[in-house]
DNA sequence: GTCTATAAGAAGATAGAC
DNA sequence: GTCTATCTTCTTATAGAC
């Protein structure tokens, strides 16, 4: 038996708190509204997870192995630059629905860490950097790494722009088509 | 007398309040804070704004007032549509120091208020809406009103986008890199 | 490992003296 | 208009029974 029932009762545990830092954001989430949506006592979570800012700490781990593996299936792609580029913006339009509800959650809580004292801010960021480093190798299989970093750079700004507009004005259809303007853009360079 | 003490008492919170909200957060930000910061107290602080959610509107409607006046002094410049735009984006760029430590105040204010009901949202996207309606009137002097919105919605996209990332990494040179990108495409749409 | 109980403090909001 | 005092609720965190 490898799974105990308290792996069982921390995941669960875990996975509520990752849904409503993300739905409700993380100041706004108390530590009983996560105990209540894990179906657990406020007590007993206190077990798996003593304090509050450990269980943000777990859940932006369990959202940066999540980014790990999608970056994993990326490294697997083939095809064109233009071709492999054109499938990671699609992986971030997949997430169409949540993104226009809640916005990107590595964006919104970069953004909410980010007004504390900074050090919080440190996990989150991480998550950027991981996807901004992949997509500079990506780009410097075909540009110097000066370009490269710039292409990554703006490909990155412009994906967080869409989904604080999208977000903004709760709109699926803004989100589409600023998808569709980064698509001409990334034909415009890739080509 | 035209501003009495009451007045500016009045002013002292909300001053405050802006302030708060803006580099806090606005759950994170109780309002003994506000109180503290604007050096009255708590209770006094109740006279002049009964709730805290009283004070998030006048607070969200001051900025909203001052984004207006700033819209009219655009509406006064002068010059081709490229050096009227590139001077809107100068306004933006002045206020990078802020950015990069707090992020752009409407759009982390539109994002942590997304996340609640809804409702709370509705103000601050109003002054998205103002921004927006601006640059696809001007726009509009040269492109079709379809290509006008388009470019009004692309060019918020990525100062929303530069906004974000250069919060997250906290760095200035970054959202200069992305102001100088912005300018490229402005220039290539412009001309 | 699980649950109850509760401590200790901070939150938002209010009543009423001056 | 200003300030003190207080109420209630909610928050995080902990102690300890089972």
């Amino acid at each position: 038996m490898t799974v105990t029932k308290g792996d069982e009762c921390r995941c669960r545990i875990l996975e509520a708190a990752r849904k409503l830092f993300y739905q409700k954001g993380f100041s706004a989430t108390s530590i009983n509204d996560v105990a209540e949506e894990a179906g657990v006592l406020k007590g007993n979570l206190s077990y798996y997870y003593p304090s509050k800012s450990e269980l943000l700490e777990s859940a932006t781990a369990a959202r940066e192995a999540e980014v790990q593996a999608m970056i994993a299936e990326w490294s697997a792609l083939e095809g064109s630059l233009f071709e492999i580029m054109d499938q990671v913006l699609s992986s971030f339009e997949a997430d169409a629905d949540n993104i226009v509800a809640y916005g990107c959650d590595i964006g919104t809580l970069t953004n909410e860490l980010g007004k504390g004292d900074g050090e919080l801010q440190r996990q989150p960021r991480q998550i950027f950097e991981l996807i901004q480093t992949w997509l500079t190798e990506r780009f410097a299989t075909r540009f110097s790494k000066a370009v490269a970093r710039e292409h990554a750079e703006h490909l990155l700004v412009m994906t967080q722009g869409a989904a604080v507009l999208a977000h903004a004005y709760r709109d699926p259809k803004l989100l589409q088509r600023q998808c569709k303007l980064i698509r001409t853009w990334l034909r415009e360079v890739c080509e």
